[in-house]
DNA sequence: TTTATTAGTGTTAATTTTACACTAAGCAAA
DNA sequence: TTTGCTTAGTGTAAAATTAACACTAATAAA
């Protein structure tokens, strides 16, 4: 029995990762060229498909980003649902729907929902060559053109990881186990487009239990080694305490 | 030709009311009786509804807004997606969906997906009567049975209002247009189930500039007047200060 | 051994937050 | 018209937090 897709309803990934000192975002290539070998569409998109009978969206997205990277349990946040009536519409985006159907049987509905995740990844992990699917890391600060709504989708996951952020430590998801405080700091720089004091960033870290130090240095750098941290989600859930702030 | 429904697409609304005092949702009555008379099914609903064909999500729930309360332009906001493949399976809701198919003709899918808002009034603005499709007000803190997966849509909910309401002032629209320092006191303190000195309150509004002072009392109270005060939305997003607050 | 580079550290002033209790104004009841 | 009931409205001082700011330490490479 073959798995067959719901036609109208999709998922698309915007996987955010840091490379230690940029924030970027994992794009494919959608190229189609006519009979003189001329682009017809040469632009990007992000990483989606739809999804599956007897699947979740949740499910799916976990699927897709097996695909495209080769991890599991990759941390995924569903931030939002598209489903303007003209999310395909645009005449590239048609071309491209028709190429997909006569190529790989794909049939797309006129109509498609896309629910859409956010997933955070340590670039260092995952380095896209060849085998990958025509992959690759764009800095947040210069996306390409992108198909579809992509655009807005990518927009709206920013906003939303920033919002996220805020609330919950999920930065650590970008970083390696083992991070140093520098990295981190520059973490928290990359996905808020801000710069702060390293000073009084680093008390700020002292008086928190679930940053803790290791008895370790960084190696191989041409620098005084950093100290290395790891993140404790557990020691976190213990010891948090919600204060509440409001908007004024 | 006849409006179409979107079999495996709905939307749900979790509508948050508040009444001075407590924040309340409004929940509909779903109730099935056998041959006998007695209840094969007794409790309650969100207010939802299928997707129309050509139907965004956000116009579908300003529909079932507007079918439910009569009102437009009640603020809205999506917060999940809920795509779990046995949404629908329990026995009750089986019955439910049969009869649904029975007596509407409504064709809901095996794998629905539903598209989930929640809604923010003032209770005083609604009161539902008879004529209002069997929906009533309920405290947040006494909810009865619910049907479907609505108990986890409810709690969702309300996670993500709070959420939302610690970054946008959007406790405004749980009041109305003119409001007294006391009742937006109440509204915060309902929507996190928290206490708040007074005096600290009161200073806190005072600095913030889109909280309008109007030169008009309350009447009719048996006690001193208060002042009345109203939200400009305007100046709030001419004068907001993003200050960056982690985590950690 | 020198150079280049990033790590790591303390103090002070300004601001914000917290805790706390009495008088004022209107309506209702006597 | 007086009294009582109820909620509105107000200030201060101590504690905690934030913000601004510049030099020494440790390593690899030249």
């Amino acid at each position: 029995m073959k798995t067959q897709v719901i036609p109208n309803l999709s998922v698309d990934c915007v996987i955010f990762g840091f490379d230690g000192l940029e924030l970027n975002v994992l794009l494919k290539e959608r190229t189609l060229k006519d009979d003189k070998g001329n682009f017809i569409i040469n632009d990007h998109t992000l990483t989606g498909h739809h999804v599956l009978k007897g699947e979740t969206a949740e499910q799916a997205a976990q699927r897709i980003l097996k695909d495209v990277t080769g991890f599991d349990n990759i941390f995924l946040n569903q931030f939002h649902t598209f489903s303007e009536t003209d999310r395909l519409s645009s005449p590239k985006d048609q071309i491209w729907i028709k190429y997909l159907k006569q190529n790989t049987g794909l049939n797309i509905a006129d109509h498609v929902i896309s629910i859409a995740f956010y997933a955070l990844v340590d670039t260092k992990k995952f380095r896209p060559d060849q085998q990958h699917q025509n992959v690759a890391w764009y800095p947040v600060k210069n996306i390409p053109e992108l198909g579809f709504d992509h655009k807005r989708i990518m927009e709206k996951a920013l906003e939303s990881l920033r919002y996220h952020a805020k609330h919950e430590p999920i930065v650590f998801e970008l970083l390696p186990e083992k991070f140093t405080l520098t990295e981190l700091q520059n973490a928290i720089e990359a996905i808020f487009d801000i710069k702060l004091d390293k000073r009084n960033f680093r008390r700020k870290i002292q008086q928190v239990k679930y940053i803790i130090p290791l008895d370790e240095k960084q190696h191989g750098v041409a620098h005084k080694p950093a100290n290395l941290f790891i993140f404790s989600w557990d020691v976190y859930e213990r010891t948090k305490k919600e204060k509440l702030i409001l908007p004024f």
